[in-house]
DNA sequence: AAGTTGACGACGA
DNA sequence: CTCGTCGCCAACT
């Protein structure tokens, strides 16, 4: 039970490190696409999508600061949802044109 | 082991 | 801007 657990964290540790490196580089108060943490990562958006939905480590990564390409806040975060998501943004200072939309333009 | 599922993206309409 | 499609690919049945 105990060693599933650790294995299973073992496996996600690959692609969460990469992702953890290049997320907690986002300054207070901006924000990065999926896509660009894709290219970065060299694999496809979809799958940095699938990778913090399925978040590893909620505790260690602003999940919250990554937003898809038009600003638009992930509905079905899994923390909470876009409520929460908004609210931690918010947090940081940073500014929306609506509930769904950061302000992009000057993100990452 | 094979099929399904999406925190997405690009493109066309 | 929205909507529909298709490509994408790790994780999950």
């Amino acid at each position: 039970m105990r060693l599933k657990i650790f294995l299973i964290a073992v496996g996600f540790m690959k692609l969460q490190k990469d992702i953890y490196r290049l997320i907690k580089k986002i300054p207070r108060g901006k924000v990065t696409t999926y896509g660009t943490i894709a290219r970065e990562l060299k694999i496809s958006a979809r799958s940095v999508g699938q990778i913090l939905h399925r978040n590893p480590d909620p505790a260690h990564i602003p999940c919250h600061r990554v937003v898809d390409r038009n600003g638009r806040l992930a509905e079905n975060f899994a923390f909470g949802g876009a409520r929460e998501q908004y609210r931690l943004l918010f947090n940081e200072g940073v500014k929306f044109k609506d509930f769904l939309h950061v302000d992009l333009e000057k993100y990452l």
